[in-house]
DNA sequence: GCTACTTTATTGATATATCAATTATATTTG
DNA sequence: CAAATATAATTGATATATCAATAAAGTAGC
């Protein structure tokens, strides 16, 4: 009659267990270093640079989160003045989303702490294990993506 | 002035994502087979059963949440009728928590989904490859914790 | 036994996650 | 073109995460 299985041994316990001392790390780093966004905040900054054409909707898919967070997140950085949002020139159900020059900045000054952060994440682990980790993490992604 | 680095090649994006759709993919099974419960009121159940004597803090380091999560997941279950919570006999500050009946039986009865859930997840992963990804997942763990 | 300190838990505020309902606009189709 | 359908975004409700402040009870040192 042994169905306690122990919490240490279930894969999906260690793997939130580590996303979210990495994450807690990757925060206390942002606000050690003053910088006013969160990870997620920053995450949604980025990929507006990288594709300033996006609907929110895709934004949502492409950061892996909800529409509705999508759309609060928007809202904050609006309010911070790091996101300007205009109405789209031809579709009226859109807004054009576009990164304000302070957030440009911040992006840029933020770039080398968050990459310290991966660093200090990954420390003691070879290339070789990376990408053998990100493979399985790959699988996983497709066995549960609906 | 390429510091656009992709999305994609960014492990704890990789990370992020396969959580999240594991954490998604486990909520709607549980959901399609009429629990009442979330995967989060799930470990906290099952962490009062291994071991009923501990603290609300300890559970929270246990199952590695805030103290704040602990106290209004315990809520949600005491209304659910899930957990008792009484007096503890010795420290007034304390609580005793212990599992209800049906929650001894939801948790039998859910187990078998759980574990189809993880096995589903996990599928065309080889054990070997399992151990690597708990070892990197580790060294991030020890790498993150403060 | 009093004071200072620590521990246990709660509460409030804000950020994010998820689901459902709604609004406004665009597109498709008969 | 009008009606049905689809898409883009918002909003409300509830769950969880995090930080800070607070309250209550226990403990240690004098």
């Amino acid at each position: 009659m042994n169905n306690q299985e122990k919490l240490e041994d279930i894969l999906f316990y260690s793997l939130e267990r580590s996303i979210k001392s990495y994450r807690q790390f990757a925060q206390q780093q942002l606000i050690k270093h003053h910088f006013d966004i969160t990870i997620d905040q920053w995450l949604l900054l980025k990929t507006i640079r990288d594709n300033p054409e996006q609907t929110q909707q895709q934004i949502a898919q492409t950061i892996f989160k909800d529409f509705a967070s999508v759309t609060r997140i928007v809202e904050l950085l609006v309010e911070k003045k790091y996101i300007i949002r205009s109405q789209h020139p031809t579709d009226r159900r859109r807004f054009k989303l576009k990164l304000a020059d302070s957030a440009e900045k911040l992006l840029s000054i933020m770039q080398p702490i968050i990459e310290s952060n991966r660093k200090t994440a990954l420390k003691g682990i070879s290339e070789q294990q990376i990408l053998q980790f990100q493979q399985v993490l790959n699988l996983i992604y497709n066995n549960c993506k609906s």
